[in-house]
DNA sequence: TAGACATTCAACCATTTGGTTGACGATCCC
DNA sequence: GGGATCGTCAACCAAATGGTTGAATGTCTA
């Protein structure tokens, strides 16, 4: 199965594609584009999108020689759900949300 | 940091892992009883019980020699508020829920 | 005190993961 | 056509992961 929690988890377990895809949030990317920040190989970033792909968290098309990234938010929504099984955390609180993000942005992007 | 985006997913990422985190959403259970479902030695359960820990996601507390898991659901909120960042979904489905959750228990602990 | 039980430790192994580099196949543009 | 650009492939590597077994540690009980 494409996105099976498997697949989901190990996905989002990596920071460099977590900042992948909080990137991705914001707009579209070419794949080139969404290198450049990190500093390691195309290939590698490349490796990674597989990886976001198969786990079905972003789609990636190709138009013309360049290949878009983006986001498929729905996957998330199996391991989203599992999880909420776990307890009835508040209904989305942005304010933290927001924290989280910084500090990823901050401490991963390399 | 104990728990980390990183070592929550990277322990959620394993369905041994995550079946033991459904059994002991029913009780509270003796490292022993955690292993009996599963086919493996009791070793690798300990393993998986101690990055369970390290990520938070449980608590163990040795009373004699016997040493109790719990859950520790708080964890999972900062996944799960991460998580809500990249989609509004649906407030907690519950149906949804018990069926990924079957699926879980019927094929993971072999 | 001796033995049984609960759990972890230590050494080991195969596989997976995350990265590198260099060559390659498309595609765009002059 | 020919050169730059976009992205992947293939081979390789070091480190992490998930499992094994056997010995060791602590604790209960007869």
């Amino acid at each position: 199965m494409a996105n099976s929690l498997d697949t989901i988890f190990a996905a989002l377990a990596d920071p460099t594609r977590r900042a992948i895809l909080s990137m991705l949030l914001e707009d579209d990317m070419a794949v080139t584009d969404v290198a450049e920040p990190f500093e390691m190989s195309l290939a590698a970033i490349s490796k990674h999108l597989m990886i976001l792909t198969r786990a079905g968290l972003i789609a990636q098309e190709k138009r013309g020689r360049v290949k878009w990234c983006k986001l498929e938010p729905d996957a998330m929504k199996n391991a989203s759900v599992w999880m909420q099984g776990f307890g009835q955390f508040e209904p989305v609180n942005l304010d933290a949300f927001e924290r989280f993000l910084e500090t990823e942005l901050d401490s991963t992007p390399e």
